[in-house]
DNA sequence: CCCTATTGACTACGTCTGTAATCGGAGTAG
DNA sequence: CTACTCCGATTACAGACGTAGTCAATAGGG
């Protein structure tokens, strides 16, 4: 079931989860424009998601409409757990570490954090 | 130079960063054997990182001893911020938000990471 | 009713990946 | 010198991916 979606696929895939059901065609017109995709391109797509039983299709008259069937929130968590532990022994504080070492933690990236560990111990 | 790491290749990387420089040979017995790889899949992975500059090897002898030219923390960085751009618009707060939602986080990560955060401000 | 535009299905095709066998040259044991 | 062995380089090959053209059916416009 967890077949995988490739890099292009998940662009379609962020379409649907933005909003569905949607055609092959609405989902064409609203896939980010920097990938430049013809419309053909994004039906393979699509394609290759229902095969992956990544998306399911209704049929309305002539055409189809398309919908999501794996929740983003599902495949986040799954893409990010796949890089925490590939990268940091399974471990969140490690990446926190690493992204502050780096400068790459704003002051409100902190103050946000702190405010959302706060919480979760209430 | 970002000529992008696969899979494959990164296990290699692992085994590099762990220890180098290191003969092909040494990186075969090393790699996880979780993969199973024989030797000469790890020498066609050593030539591909060759060919895109994350290794270098000089010659000793009649072999060739590796070592990595890209810095362990500059692909974890780099693969940590192209998740965190592509699922979480560049922003570290809503994985670790989401992280908390799915109870994937330990009570010791969230002191060890309150800590850290404390650190930083001082 | 016939022609054309639309739509999903099928086909194409070069590249990248994972995995590995084979080839050719250089030392090594006789 | 000769047969063998070890190593890097070259070649192989199937499956995934990115990207897109073509085909067959169908639904409207005249």
């Amino acid at each position: 079931m967890a077949e995988r979606i490739s890099d292009a696929e998940h662009a379609v895939m962020e379409v649907l989860w933005e909003e569905a059901p949607l055609t092959a065609q609405d989902v064409a017109e609203r896939v980010d424009p920097e990938r430049g995709w013809s419309t053909n391109t994004v039906k393979t797509l699509l394609g290759r998601l229902l095969a992956k039983s990544a998306i399911a299709h209704e049929e309305q008259g002539r055409r189809y409409l398309y919908r999501p069937l794996v929740a983003r929130d599902d495949y986040v968590m799954g893409e990010s757990r796949r890089l925490i532990d590939r990268l940091f022994g399974g471990r969140l504080t490690p990446l926190v570490a690493h992204l502050a070492e780096r400068d790459e933690l704003t002051a409100q990236d902190i103050s946000e954090i702190e405010a959302l560990l706060k919480d979760l111990k209430a």
